[in-house]
Order: C-alpha cells, then sequence, then structure tokens
RNA sequence: CGGGGUGUAGCGCAGCCUGGUAGCGCACUGCGUUCGGGACGCAGGUGUCGGAGGUUCAAAUCCUCUCACCCCGACCA
C-alpha cells in the first residue's frame, strides 16, 4: 500500500475528550472516530488492525473445532421473553420497535438465537458436540461509555457457544476454549492472566475471565505469585484470619467524634490504627433493613454480599431509612444497642476483631472498646462480604495474594442447562430418552483488544503494534525521492520485491520531510522501517530500525530485502 | 438518573465577565526557498460562535428553553 493511496487521518493534538492513552493514541493515528456516545467508526487504518486480530481469533477457533456462522442484529422479543431476559436485562437492552410496533432488540448477546437455531436443527446426541461461533457488532447500551472502544456501546465481538450430550463433554470443550484462548491472546503478544470470575448477569456456573494486565484497567485481580491461584476480586475469598480473637482488653467507651464520619477520619482523629474501626453499611432488601460490618480499611464486596440468600436482591438504604432507623445520621452508626429488627451480618475479618471502634447511634460520637459477646451479642451472620487486599491470605493457603489492573478481553461461562431448559434444547440420547443439552459459551471482545493491546504497547512516540496486530508490516520510507531518481527508483523497487515476497508494506511516497514520515509511521505503530536516502545508497546502503530499538542500522541494498524479512519474521 | 463542565474553522484553544459586524497555533490551498526527526517566507480559503426563542439600534457575548459531548456520582457512612 501507498500511502498517497491510502487514507491516513493523523493528529498532532490529541482531542480533549480522550482520558486514557489508548484512546488518545486511537484518535491521534486515526485509528477510530467518535460518531455519537459510546459509538466509533473504524478508519481504514484501525479496521486493519481489527481484522488483523479477527483473522487470529478466526484461525484459532476454526483450529478448536469451532465453526463460524453469523447471525442477526436485530433479534425478536419473543425469544427474549422465552428466556426470560426481556424484562431481566434491564435498561442495558436497546430496545427497537418496527412498523407494526412489533418489539425487538439489537443483540447485546447471542444465546436466545443460538439455542432457537440449534434446538430446531439437532435432534440426536450424534449432532453433539456442536460449537458454533460469530464475530459481530454487538450493542449494549452502557451508562457511561468510556475510554473509547475499551468500553463502547457498539463494539465487535467474537461469541460461541457449544451444545453437549453431557457434563463430560462440556468440560472438555470449555477445557479447549480455555486453552485456545491462551493461543489467541498469546499469538496477539499480549500478557494476559486467565482468572476465575463471577458469572454476572448471562448466569451459570464454572467461568474464567482472561485479562490484558493494564494499570488502567477497570477490574482488579487478586492473583497469588506462589501458586497458580488467580481471581477476579469480584470472586476471590477473603479466608478466615487464622489467629483466633484476643479477650477485651478495654472497656466500652463513648468518644466525641465531631464531623468525623468516616473510618479513615475516625480513627486519625482518635489516633488508633483503621484496622482496629468497624464500618457500618446499612442494606435494605425484602423490605427489611440489614446493618453490614466490615473492618474500616475494608470495601464491600456487593457480588458476594447478594449471594447471601436473603440480601440478593439488596440496595443500599437511604439517609432517611438510616436515619429513621438508628436515630442518627450516617457516619455515627453502629451495631450497638440498635433495635433486634434490624440483624447483623458480620465480616468474617470483623468477627474475629476485639476492643475495636464503631459508631455510637448518636450524632457526633463514636464508641472505642467494643467487644461481641459483651457490648453486642455473638456475630450470628457471619460471611465474607469484603474485597480481598493485598496481603491477605491466599484462599487456596499457598501463600498472600497480590492485586494486579487488567482490562476483561475474553470470557468463558459453563452455562450448563441455563438456557437449554428455559428454551427445551432437547435431545434423543442412545437410548433414545429425551435430555436437555449442557451449553457453554464463550466470549471476546475484539474492539477491545486493540485498545488492550495499545495500553500495554506504546511510548512516548506513539502505539507499538505487536507483529500480528499491526496495520502494516512495514514503513518503507524514501527521504527526498521527488528529487532523488535514484531514491524513488530504489524505493519502488524496494516496494515492488517486498510486496511480492509477501511483506506487507506501506511506501511513504508522500515525498515529506523525514521528520512527519517518521512521526506518522511511530505514531500509528509500524513495528518496522526501512529508510531509503541518498546518504545510504551512496555507500550502497539503506537502514533499518525496529520500533522499539534505539538507533537504526545500515544494511546492504542487495541484502535488504532478505534482511528486512527475517526482521519482520522473526 | 443526580451533580458539575464544555460547545467558537479539521484538531487544540482565545474572545464572553464589561454587547459594537470573529481571532490565534497547527492543519489545508497556491507559489518560492528548504529537505535525515513534526521547516521557512509570501499569498489564500475555511465558521449557520451547537440549536431555537427572547432582550437590544446592535448578541459569540445578556436571559429562557433545548440538544450534544465530557467528567464525577448513583448512597461503601
Amino acid at each position: 500500500m501507498r500511502v498517497s493511496q491510502f487514507f491516513l487521518s493523523t493528529l498532532r493534538e490529541a482531542p480533549a475528550e480522550a482520558e486514557v492513552v489508548s484512546h488518545q493514541l486511537m484518535l491521534r493515528a486515526g485509528l477510530i472516530k467518535q460518531l455519537t456516545r459510546g459509538v466509533y467508526t473504524w478508519m481504514p487504518l484501525g479496521l486493519r488492525v481489527l481484522r488483523k486480530v479477527e483473522a487470529v481469533v478466526r484461525e484459532e477457533m476454526n483450529a478448536a473445532g469451532a465453526i463460524e456462522l453469523s447471525m442477526p442484529a436485530v433479534q425478536p422479543a419473543e425469544l427474549w421473553r422465552e428466556s426470560g431476559r426481556w424484562e431481566q436485562y434491564g435498561p442495558e437492552l436497546l430496545r427497537i420497535k418496527d412498523r407494526h410496533q412489533r418489539d425487538y432488540c439489537f443483540g447485546p448477546t447471542h444465546e436466545e438465537v443460538v439455542s432457537d437455531i440449534v434446538r430446531r436443527e439437532v435432534k440426536s446426541y450424534r449432532q453433539l458436540p456442536l460449537n458454533l461461533y460469530q464475530i459481530q457488532a454487538k450493542f449494549r447500551d452502557e451508562i457511561r461509555p468510556r475510554f473509547g472502544v475499551m468500553r463502547a456501546r457498539e463494539f465487535v465481538m467474537k461469541d460461541a457457544y457449544s451444545f453437549h450430550a453431557d457434563k463430560a463433554s462440556l468440560d472438555k470443550t470449555y477445557r479447549e476454549m480455555v486453552d485456545c484462548y491462551s493461543r489467541i491472546f498469546t499469538r496477539l503478544g499480549l500478557k494476559f492472566r486467565a482468572v476465575a470470575a463471577d458469572t454476572g448477569t448471562i448466569g451459570g456456573t464454572g467461568s474464567h475471565e482472561f485479562h490484558v494486565l493494564a494499570d488502567s484497567g477497570e477490574d482488579a485481580i487478586a492473583w497469588c505469585p506462589d501458586s497458580d491461584y488467580a481471581a477476579n476480586v469480584e470472586l476471590a475469598e477473603a479466608i478466615e484470619p487464622f489467629k483466633p480473637r484476643s479477650t477485651p482488653a478495654q472497656g466500652m467507651k463513648k468518644v466525641p467524634t465531631p464531623g468525623k464520619t468516616t473510618c479513615e477520619a475516625v480513627s486519625e482523629f482518635l489516633g488508633f490504627p483503621i484496622e482496629k474501626s468497624v464500618k457500618s453499611i446499612v442494606v435494605a432488601a425484602n423490605d427489611s433493613l440489614y446493618l453490614l460490618l466490615i473492618r474500616g480499611d475494608h470495601t464491600l464486596n456487593e457480588i458476594k454480599t447478594s449471594k447471601i440468600r436473603f440480601l440478593s436482591k439488596f440496595r443500599f438504604a437511604t439517609e432517611d431509612e438510616i436515619k429513621n432507623a438508628f436515630r442518627s445520621r450516617p457516619g455515627y452508626i453502629g451495631p450497638v444497642g440498635i433495635s433486634s429488627m434490624i440483624p447483623i451480618i458480620v465480616d468474617r475479618t470483623v468477627a474475629k476483631m476485639s476492643d475495636f471502634v464503631c459508631g455510637a447511634n448518636e450524632d457526633g460520637h463514636h464508641l472505642t472498646g467494643v467487644n461481641f459477646g459483651r457490648d453486642i451479642k455473638e456475630p450470628e451472620h457471619v460471611f465474607d462480604i469484603r474485597n480481598v487486599v493485598a496481603g491477605d491470605a491466599s484462599p487456596d493457603g499457598k501463600g498472600r495474594l497480590e492485586i494486579l489492573r487488567g482490562i476483561e478481553v475474553g470470557h468463558v461461562f459453563q452455562l450448563r442447562a441455563k438456557y437449554s431448559r428455559e428454551m427445551n434444547l432437547a435431545f434423543l440420547d442412545e437410548s433414545g430418552k429425551s435430555q436437555i443439552m449442557e451449553m457453554g459459551c464463550y466470549g471476546i471482545g475484539i474492539t477491545r483488544i486493540v485498545a488492550a493491546a495499545i495500553e500495554q504497547n506504546h511510548d512516548g512516540r506513539g502505539i507499538i503494534f505487536p507483529r500480528a496486530l499491526a496495520p502494516f508490516e512495514l514503513a518503507l520510507t524514501p527521504i527526498g525521492m521527488g528529487k532523488s531518481a535514484r531514491v524513488r527508483e530504489t524505493a519502488e523497487r524496494l516496494y515492488r520485491e517486498l510486496a511480492a515476497a509477501g511483506v506487507d508494506v506501506l511506501l511513504d511516497d508522500r515525498d515529506e520531510r523525514p521528520g512527519v514520515m517518521f512521526a506518522d509511521m511511530e505514531l500509528i505503530g509500524i513495528p518496522h522501517r526501512a529508510v531509503v536516502g541518498e546518504r545510504g545508497l551512496k555507500n550502497g546502503q539503506v537502514e533499518y530500525q525496529g520500533r522499539r530499538d534505539e538507533r537504526a542500522e545500515s544494511v546492504p541494498l542487495q541484502d535488504a530485502i532478505n534482511y528486512l524479512k527475517s526482521k519482520i519474521c522473526g
């Protein structure tokens, strides 16, 4: 490809709305343009990158025995009503009406459609297992799209769905998909980690997420350097402290803490470590209030909390609800002396605490030296309801946890019979008996991968695309080709020969000043560059520089093709 | 959904407070000089000042409504 015949649109300055580096660079390099909130055009250069990702995913999915199809983006509401998700899915589902006022949605995912296909087509165990996938635009009406294509409303996803006669078959395919995903992200040149995950709204049982590691990632991952334990913090278990609760050493005392409404402020004000404080959180579920206790420096894990049977649909209490029930403002509430109508849910860590500090249920006051068994009754409901923090014991007992940040780029689920039961995915087994299929689903965020790869691979000059993602493999940069016939002819010949040798080369034939060409080629992240200029040609040489190299090296012109090929393939 | 912010040329911004016929840098077009790390000179084009309504002799500027985008929050006491 020649730059003169392509459509580069680089910017010197990043548009003001971009916050994270990948978004800034994608805009500056002209990979994407925003059309409206959370919706982007993929410009020619960006589309090349997207196609590279797709190609790797497609190859590996095919190699793993999955079969590609393409399902409609627009789906009838009936199918969603059948699975129960028309009501369940909430405002993230973009609902549309046709001219007859019939309900449709723009698919955020395709369990319903694929299930409908399979139940019509698959009748026998002989047709199973079956793993179907597609690569397609999805729409999810996110509350707050962010970070460019990282959290967009419209995005491209690879979604696969597998169908099985039994759990063993599902397990096998699930493992194959985990391996397949590992190969995909390895081939894409990404630093990633597979972690145990929560199943979220899609439902089902076993689940792993694949995260590209990046400080800007929206997810926190707990992992143990001493074992292979890794889990999303949403899921990671905070195990019960080993140390037994020490016996009370202090008497309970009410102290004034005017204006100090957070554990941090109270501990600082009173001069004790925040680990001695207990945070009181009021939630409502089924028209009752519940008081949750976690240690002052910990944060509540809402997903774990919602797994407690009677809190499955909890919400945070309103300020008025709190005032009515505790006769004090939020910030000064606590478990001592409250109505027995309010059950107290105690985090495992808190259950082992003694002589702690908490709100006094009186504005401007806290209690110190509070103890279970003496000042309040022994905890009845002890659960793991907090997020793990760095330094916590690993749930597998093999060391201590560390926290990393990651960008979720893949997710695999064992859906089991969740959809197949609702939608009656039945088949006849070997004995002619009707059975319900086991089902798995496997997603990869194609568009998000591009952003994640840039997040992980960039420098002050721009993007550094991993080989598998690069829109072009080699930038061929002639210097002064308008002036020097020798430069022009050499560049044109190299261009032809490289193209003939199968190299995806971008010839910068703009006859720009060298600085402009170098800056553009570096910004858009071409991994290799060859420079043809009078200076080198005088000595029969051209220059080569890798995108990460400090300086260029000279190569004899007659060896150039082979040398560049070896660099590109190396 | 709540709060805050911003809309002026393709991009980054000034002008608004204090109303008087719209600017700067980059980009773009032409010519010339330059030519190994985002050149320089000269000449030039570019705007429904997000939209609608109002106040006024006069509105980018003041008022009302509205739309879009961005950020923060959505109760972690």
